[in-house]
DNA sequence: AAATGTGAAGTTGTTCACAGCT
DNA sequence: AGCTGTGAACAACTTCACATTT
């Protein structure tokens, strides 16, 4: 995991920004126009002061004595994580993980579109269900080219995986949500997110015992 | 996510353990005895004096001069995890994500057992090749307290998220690891690990901006 | 000589307290 | 009166510097 671009703001901070821009869409649902920083922070799960903090990283976006404007402030959040437009992303590793994260429909949701998922052995997975086009990784070059990609999920074994980064940031990504158990070594402009199920599950059995 | 039990000890040391682990792990497959700090923290992407202070919250493990014994350590941080025992688990919610997480292998590896998967519709999803049985709901009880089961993985929509987390708290359940886009509410003594696909992707997304 | 263990210093992130708008 | 915005205090975590052990 690393940081750059903006270097100032916690990289938590743009975590929560998302989580109050779930909140905000939910609000908005029921009708809300407008929000407190009190209510919003507590949909979030977080201290009101947080929330204040968080955004003035940002910019002023509330009205003393009356709140956030919903709208507002949900289009402010979407226009700076740049979830504004449809982006682009390729998946590599279509193993048990991989397929189902090719299923997971919370992806399209949220402004994202696997345009194609690849595989250094396509053959045993080619299930007739899945929309996303499967290619072999020769084809990977071309797809990213084409489709202007600069994101990637790397749900492949831990022994690929840092070759498989390692040819996808020369290809041109720079943001990277990594599956594979390992801890990857990347340029500096290159984001890597790593999601780790089993540690997650292990830190888990930390805290349950006794 | 909440902590409690040991509270002086940073969570994110706990984090780190796990990663600790799967580095001392390959270091003994190539059958290293012996390891330092340095090496050890660079296979774990830390800086040395880090990993050294992680290890002194629970003890001194090292030799001066010499560094730590692979097999040694390992041993202690995976009693100190309380992964030295296979660990029953149940998982909520068998949608496209739910099925995707009940293929992956990666669990199993680790030493956690799903020893069933329940959802309040089970009629689509009977693939044959899925190991793991499917219960109704109505059966969560029975499972939990035939397996003594503490720990459930929950990967319901929003919308029944926080009633399932109620349910599963409810029967005992300590340990939730949850993909549901929720924000959580839980007694005190229960420990939830937060796992928002979507929302790591548009952080991603906020990173590689220009 | 080499490498750990650790108090102290430094850095980062959170919360407080209250000034300042509306 | 109510609620935001923010410098200052605080807390948590990381890194340094070096004493200590083999």
């Amino acid at each position: 995991m690393k940081k750059h671009g903006r270097p100032e703001i916690p990289r938590k901070t743009i975590y929560r920004l998302s989580i109050y821009l779930r909140c905000l869409q939910r609000l908005r649902q029921n009708g809300l126009e407008t929000v407190s920083s009190e209510a919003l922070a507590r949909a979030a799960g977080v201290k009101p002061t947080q929330l204040r903090k968080d955004l003035t990283y940002f910019g002023q976006f509330g009205t003393r004595g009356l709140g956030y404007e919903v709208d507002q402030l949900a289009k402010m959040i979407t226009d700076l994580l740049g979830t504004n437009h449809l982006q682009p992303v390729v998946l590599i590793g279509v193993g048990s993980l991989g397929t189902a994260l090719l299923r997971y429909r919370g992806f399209e949701q949220e402004g994202f579109e696997i345009v194609g998922a690849f595989d250094a052995e396509l053959r045993r997975h080619r299930d007739a269900d899945l929309k996303v086009p499967l290619f072999p990784m020769e084809r990977l070059a071309e797809i990213i080219s084409k489709h202007r990609v600069k994101m990637a999920i790397v749900s492949v074994p831990a022994a690929a995986g840092q070759a498989v980064i390692n040819e996808l940031t020369a290809l041109g990504i720079v943001g990277i949500l990594n599956f594979a158990p390992v801890v990857p070594v990347v340029p500096d402009h290159v984001t890597v997110n790593n999601v780790n199920l089993a540690i997650e599950l292990e830190n888990l059995s930390y805290f349950i015992q006794e």
